[in-house]
DNA sequence: ATAAAATTGTAGCCAAGGCTACATTCCGCA
DNA sequence: TGCGGAATGTAGCCTTGGCTACAATTTTAT
């Protein structure tokens, strides 16, 4: 190969960086979730809603509490600080606005529900505009 | 927590499915692109390509050639089984079918083109049909 | 009040996918 | 022809995200 590409590696490195990001989103999503059902998250349910077994969860919450997004003490509950709480709320936004974008160009419900857990950790700032005034449009 | 939820869980194990499949899919379609341009692939090519270091495009390589994608001698390039080939074609398809879809409803061409490289992998067959569908409808 | 059950913690294993450092082989050119 | 630089291989390290097995704690029920 003669000329190293200065763009072509970029879609690449995105993509491994969405993917690196992708388990976080989910816990703090989901813990969110859980304190608004029952007022506070464990890590048996959070274990449960991701399908994987308890130790699992407790390495992710470790993870969130060393990045300053989540606080809990031993054998209690889960906690969103507000840093956790802000994220949650936007990735909360976005898997909304992709199962809808979906939904608009005629994915059956379910797939959309599905898909979207994967696809909304890769959809850019840009994209997500995108995808919401193709929303307003096809609404109004 | 009361229940135990079936269908809950779906879409995370999908989505971890799909990224587990991410960077077979990538290096398979690289392979398929550099064999294309040069008549083969070379590690150096892979990883400048990929944007990573030389050893980590080697190990993925014996990763492929150990799942029966791809074949390749020391020192030499790395080719594609019939096997290779076959998920090549399909991949790429649905990289193709992924930007189109995100053009449509009006995402900018270079961020399409980055954000699909994340989400391709992530676009079920039912969901990769409805962007087809959607395309042909908005073509004609 | 206490024994059983459920929950959480901890230890330690594995594979994947990054990396750097160094060894080996190949290839183009003087 | 042979030498130096480029390409490739190999060793070994790290982190992440799975898992099982077992220990400790808490909660529930008798
Ligand atoms: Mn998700
Ligand atoms: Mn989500
Ligand atoms: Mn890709
Ligand atoms: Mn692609």
């Amino acid at each position: 190969m003669t000329e190293t590409d200065p763009t072509q590696t970029k879609g690449f490195d995105r993509a491994r960086q969405a993917a690196s990001r992708a388990l976080t989103e989910d816990y703090v999503e989901m813990i969110s979730d859980l304190a608004a059902e029952f007022g506070e998250a464990r890590i048996t349910d959070l274990a449960a809603r991701l399908g994987v077994a308890h130790p699992t969860a407790t390495k992710a919450v470790a993870r969130l509490k060393r990045e300053g997004l989540a606080v809990s003490r031993p054998y209690r509950g889960v906690f969103l600080t507000e840093e956790g709480e802000a994220m949650a709320e936007s990735v909360r936004a976005r898997h909304r606005v992709v199962v809808a974008l979906l939904r608009a160009v005629g994915v059956p419900d379910e797939v959309a529900e599905l898909d979207a857990e994967g696809i909304e950790h890769h959809v850019s700032s840009r994209t997500l505009a995108a995808f919401e005034a193709y929303l307003t449009r096809k609404t109004d």
